[in-house]
DNA sequence: GCCGTTTTCGGCCCGACTGTTTTCAGTCG
């Protein structure tokens, strides 16, 4: 599919345009990319079906972009882009991903220092260049360079939720083929990381000559790496590479085990194997030069006294000794979720009604839905206010009057404002169904602040939960500053729920935060902050962070039936 | 460059915030 690359260039000729100064055309560019972006349509299809008139039945695609997209699935390329590049020879992306850092700053940095990447950037900004320019300041040569220690930190590794959708494709294609008996993702994309580096897959195969001839002749592949008979290793167009390693099926569970790691979890395995005599790699377990375990996973940890250690959570972290002491928690499935209660509909940020949305969820088997659009405070997002709401709570009342084994509950995502108080008066917020709060606003805050700003927020008798709790945008904004036991232990003696935001840029708590949840006895949702009616179903990311953080059914609300989770509610 | 319609061209999201100015441009959401 090349919805997401054509999406990807659009982008980039609209940072492109707005770095000339181009009026509105910038904004056009957007607006296609993102549909593109979250079309559930392929647009080779499209194309292929319809021509030229079916791509300009896309909203936000006209004449104009509907060539360049033909152009591209013809050629793969966009000369318009390119020219766009010569002209201004800089590595635009790679600079504007700086926190305050814009296509025009950027821009005024070519003309003047010539800085075309981040290498020149950091070097410039050391050497106070920067700060001297007319329009740069102090500050900004600052944010510039933990800018780029931050961009440093995370370089190289790509959201999971970037990654999955290729692995999805790529494994389905390989179970198609005569010559695969068996194929599985395996290292960090296995253990459903946040972030991945590369992308390993492992299979068994009657002809592995034939198998690596198909690997590394996709079409996604730009650049082979190398092609052996039991590895091959490829980079594809999104920018990662993929390993394809062909085992035995005698060791296709030790090989499984090897390869997902992680290496902490692997080196502790190997230990307990010695302990008892034996000897753990990827061809098996080996007791003396025979081979006693290696054709399953549950076999191989079965051979060393495990149980078989669901893979998110193999980190070694506890979950050895835990096993040892048969203690391993029970993890929420991947389908025990029966509701999703953040979503926003056309009422304000999001592209869909509430009835698509609805519909969309219960084809999802869902029981529930909740609809929690921003408030007054975010203008941008079309917040709605006090009577908006009570209008919004008729057309949800009147959906509902038609639906059976199905409801809509009535929410908001309301706004902390910076002294903690919510922009939606008491009154109104007493008649939903459950209210949220977010911050959305000053990030900046000093951690003692920041952490009164939210306790106060929980305080208010009518909010039930805290969404994306810690405020983090992977690889491009951290969290702020809170003192994260104080806001547990609020949480817990006021009976706010914690959300787990399932958005891949966000995994908001993160891992870690939601088993330290987990250990205080804090009850958590799983939501999606879904904007499009496709987006619900980015509620596995969010299971898995969950799973990662330890979490069992018990510990999250919308694991239970709608009389069970309205009980959580104030 | 797209859209919608007033069907041929005007409008396109816009306020808060920051850091830089000395009244505002750029960025963010």
């Amino acid at each position: 599919m090349k919805n997401q690359e054509i999406a990807k260039i659009f982008y980039e000729i609209a940072n492109y345009l707005e770095m000339e100064e181009v009026a509105f055309k910038p904004y056009a560019y957007q607006r296609a990319a993102n549909t593109l972006g979250a079309l559930e349509e392929d647009v080779e299809d499209i194309y292929e079906q319809e021509g030229l008139k079916g791509l300009e039945k896309i909203p936000g695609v006209g004449k104009n972009i509907a060539l360049k997209i033909e152009e591209y699935i013809k050629t793969g390329r966009i000369k318009d882009y390119e020219k766009l590049k010569k002209r201004t020879p800089i590595n635009l992306g790679e600079i504007i991903a700086i926190q305050g850092m814009g296509p025009k700053q950027a821009r005024i940095l070519y003309q003047k220092l010539k800085i075309k990447n981040l290498r020149d950037l950091e070097k410039a900004a050391k050497a106070h260049k920067i700060a001297s320019l007319f329009g740069f300041g102090e500050k900004t040569e600052k944010n510039i360079l933990e800018g780029i220690a931050f961009l440093k930190k995370s370089k190289g590794r790509f959201l999971l939720g970037e990654i999955m959708p290729v692995v999805e494709e790529i494994l389905k294609e390989l179970k198609k083929r005569n010559e695969v008996e068996k194929v599985s993702v395996a290292g960090s994309v296995r253990r459903m990381k946040e972030t991945i580096g590369d992308i390993d897959i492992l299979a068994v195969s009657k002809n592995s000559s034939k198998l690596m001839d198909f690997f590394v002749s996709r079409s996604e592949v730009v650049k082979i790496w190398g092609k052996g008979a039991t590895k091959s290793s490829v980079k594809v167009k999104g920018g990662f590479d993929i390993d394809l390693r062909v085992v035995p099926a005698k060791s296709y569970g030790s090989a499984l085990q090897y390869f997902t790691g992680s290496k902490e979890h692997n080196i502790a395995t190997r230990r307990i194997a010695i302990s008892k005599g034996l000897k753990l790699n990827e061809y098996g377990v080996f007791r003396g030069s025979k081979i006693i375990a290696g054709r399953t996973e549950k076999e191989v940890y079965k051979a060393i006294d495990l149980p078989l250690i669901p893979p998110e959570m193999r980190e070694n972290k506890g979950e050895i000794e835990a096993a040892l002491e048969g203690n391993l928690p029970r993890l929420i499935n991947y389908n025990d979720i029966k509701g999703d209660l953040h979503c926003h509909s056309n009422w304000n940020g999001g592209a869909n009604p509430i009835r698509e949305m609805a519909k969309a969820a219960r084809e999802m088997g869902y029981q529930y839905l909740g609809i929690s659009d921003h408030t007054k405070f975010l203008r941008i997002e079309h917040g709605l206010n006090e009577r908006q709401l009570v209008q919004q709570r008729k057309e949800i009342e009147k959906l509902n009057s038609k639906l059976k084994n199905f409801h809509i509950l009535h929410g908001a995502e309301t706004n902390i404002l910076n002294d903690g108080s919510i922009d939606i008066k008491d009154q109104a917020l007493k008649k939903l169904d459950y209210a949220i709060a977010g911050i959305h606003s000053s990030f900046k805050m000093k951690r003692g602040q920041m952490t009164e700003r939210i306790i106060k927020a929980m305080k208010n008798p009518h909010i039930d939960i805290i969404s994306h709790p810690t405020g983090r945008i992977i690889k491009r904004r951290d969290e702020y500053q809170i003192n994260f036991e104080k806001i547990l232990r609020a949480a817990k003696d006021l009976g706010v729920i914690l959300e787990i935001n399932s958005h891949p840029e966000r995994l908001d708590l993160k891992d870690e935060y939601i088993r330290r949840a987990k250990e205080a006895g804090v009850k958590m949702i799983i939501n999606t902050d879904s904007h499009h009616k496709n987006q619900l179903s980015l509620i596995k990311f969010g299971i898995s962070q969950a799973r990662r953080g330890w979490v069992e059914s018990d510990d999250i609300i919308n694991t239970k039936p709608l009389n069970q989770l309205l009980k959580y509610f104030k």
